[in-house]
DNA sequence: AGTAGCCGTGGAATCGATTACACGCATGAT
DNA sequence: ATCATGCGTGTAATCGATTCCACGGCTACT
């Protein structure tokens, strides 16, 4: 593969030059530069990412760890990082967690060693003193989706509060009054403040929230099928269950259909996160869209801000209530999109 | 970021000492050693990747460009080679391009840029003389899924020929004869691959594939709908669909659905990909599933086996009929998944 | 005419690693 | 005692870029 030397040869400059005019520094002859170009093109020359990065200390990559590429919100925010990001002119290296903090640990480090110039993360579950480690050596970093408290670092989130309280007003409207949960791993934010807000707005409608309607998953489909097996097992069931993700959502109507009930006939399911297999899902799913797009742009703008030594911001987006007909709800078109 | 520099001045020996204990080079004093191993600890030292790269030429990364991150089988794919690669040492920068061949080959020239060890593609439609360019040069490359006819490059894929002919078999027990099919893209192998088995399947029933009944896609979700809505306009329409992937199945649910007819009552669904939500639509979905984790980890293989400089070899692997019940199958339990 | 300043250019240092080569010292064979 | 061998180590070249500094030649001003 041809280098700069072999550019700087054939065009009959020097390296410096080449470099000039392949960075379009303003005192080059014209003629120079025509001999230059016309030498990168014979030769097909293209500039050695790795030596310049090492040079400038600058790599022009983003680091993203997310949780779980299977889940297609993640997949959804991947999407829109990496295209932000390349309109700005970066690259992304996406990591997989797998919902592991070592496997979180692992990417974190080896973006590291190839000194990205920020990281994107959205927490797993579990303690990671690395990532506070990270943060605190300067890093530039924005957590996207979950966080960790207490971490002076710029948060990129959906706010579910006010679509929660949508959703339980909803249910209620439809007469429904046992409500239950299945809630995310407790050490993950986005896992408690889901309950936290679900509880507070069923409060507001004069229920409770007994323990027995809480169960605890990881934000995998099989945690979704168990709880909904236990609450099923109930003496007194609920009438909705109410997933803290998709995935969750889907193990629950397995559970469900494996029970040989009808949903929403026999009990109804809602879920935080829209995805687009939700309107073909028998029924169409009612549901927490979380503004995807939006949260992985916000997201890249907040890094890069960093990155180039402007002031950061954390943003949060609202979340919006999505209905479809798994709750009861009465649909002249059921499975209608928007 | 402390340096090796740093390192060797800590331990009180040189740069190389350093570099030799890192690299665990036999010949280096067991005191050396210790000392050395103390600073890095102490300074938490980590090499880096960029000087290492530029000095080696290998940055022990492979590029991945897939045609759609959103479509779950790609991204089922890149989990499983991300993983492989991890096991092996190798870490994956994954390109989208989303079935655009501008921007699979942004994806290539800047994961060449960066001088990736190797790179897997999946060839998104249309014409990249750049792909066929790098390959000239020697760039180790391995095709998955999808590969481009003529070039001497390994490819790994599934051979769905005898699934779609247990596909075909299977729908003619159950006394359907007029069968569709929705196609892929022209240009891309899967696209021409799959139809020809089909047509080839139903000649051997005795049926006829007319071209009425042959849909233009291009693997995303609306051209699904809009070649089923033609279909459904004919005057006699196919008793059955078969898409050529999973997005286009969707799109023929929603055509079918809007058009307000059921599944599979009044026209029955199968699609080429299976995907976890195939057990949860509404009816779950009979489908042909391609052993996707098999796929990205010989695929890895193969490339690692380039960029050692061992031969590589093709690999095809059999996809095979999962059975569900969108084509009108008699089933005690619908949407039981294995 | 002499000199100050600018412009285009090249030489060389630099980034952080790896590694060929040489050197000093201890050991063992002769 | 002498010399070959080998081990542990350091010096320095190298990878491919960027960029500071200096230099030669030209213009323009005094």
């Amino acid at each position: 593969m041809a280098s700069i030397k072999d550019v700087a040869a054939q065009a009959g400059v020097s390296v410096a030059t080449v470099s000039r005019v392949l960075n379009s520094h303003p005192s080059v002859s014209p003629d120079a530069r025509r001999r230059v170009l016309a030498a990168v093109e014979a030769l097909g020359y293209r500039p050695n990412a790795v030596a310049r990065s090492l040079r400038t200390d600058q790599t022009r990559t983003l680091g993203l760890v997310i949780s779980d590429v299977l889940n297609p919100y993640f997949t959804a925010l991947a999407r829109s990082v990496e295209e932000e990001a390349r309109g700005l002119g970066y690259s992304v290296i996406i990591g997989n967690a797998d919902e592991r903090p070592e496997q979180q640990d692992h990417h974190v480090r080896t973006l590291l060693d190839r000194r990205i110039d920020g990281l994107l993360v959205s927490p797993a579950d579990g303690e990671s003193p690395l990532l506070l480690d990270v943060a605190r050596t300067g890093t530039p970093m924005v957590f996207v989706d979950r966080w960790i408290p207490g971490v002076d670092i710029p948060v990129v989130r959906a706010d579910g509060h006010r679509a929660i309280q949508d959703l339980v007003a909803h249910l209620y409207a439809l007469g429904h009054r046992r409500l239950a949960i299945i809630a995310g791993p407790a050490a993950t934010t986005t896992g408690n403040e889901r309950v936290e807000a679900f509880r507070e707005a069923m409060r507001a409608h004069g229920l409770a929230l007994p323990d027995a309607y809480i169960g605890q998953g990881d934000f995998q489909a099989d945690s979704g099928r168990r709880a909904t097996e236990r609450f099923l097992a109930l003496p007194e069931p609920p009438q909705i269950v109410f997933a803290a993700d998709n995935l969750m959502a889907l193990g629950a109507l397995d559970a469900i259909r494996a029970r040989g009930l009808r949903v929403p006939e026999d009990i109804g399911i809602a879920a935080f996160d829209d995805i687009p297999w939700f309107v073909h899902t028998g029924p169409p799913i009612t549901a927490i869209a979380q503004p995807t797009g939006d949260l992985g742009r916000a997201a890249v703008r907040a890094l890069i801000d960093i990155v180039e030594g402007r002031p950061p911001q954390s943003v949060t987006l609202p979340a919006r209530l999505v209905v479809r007909s798994s709750c009861g709800e009465r649909t002249s078109t059921p499975g209608s999109n928007e």
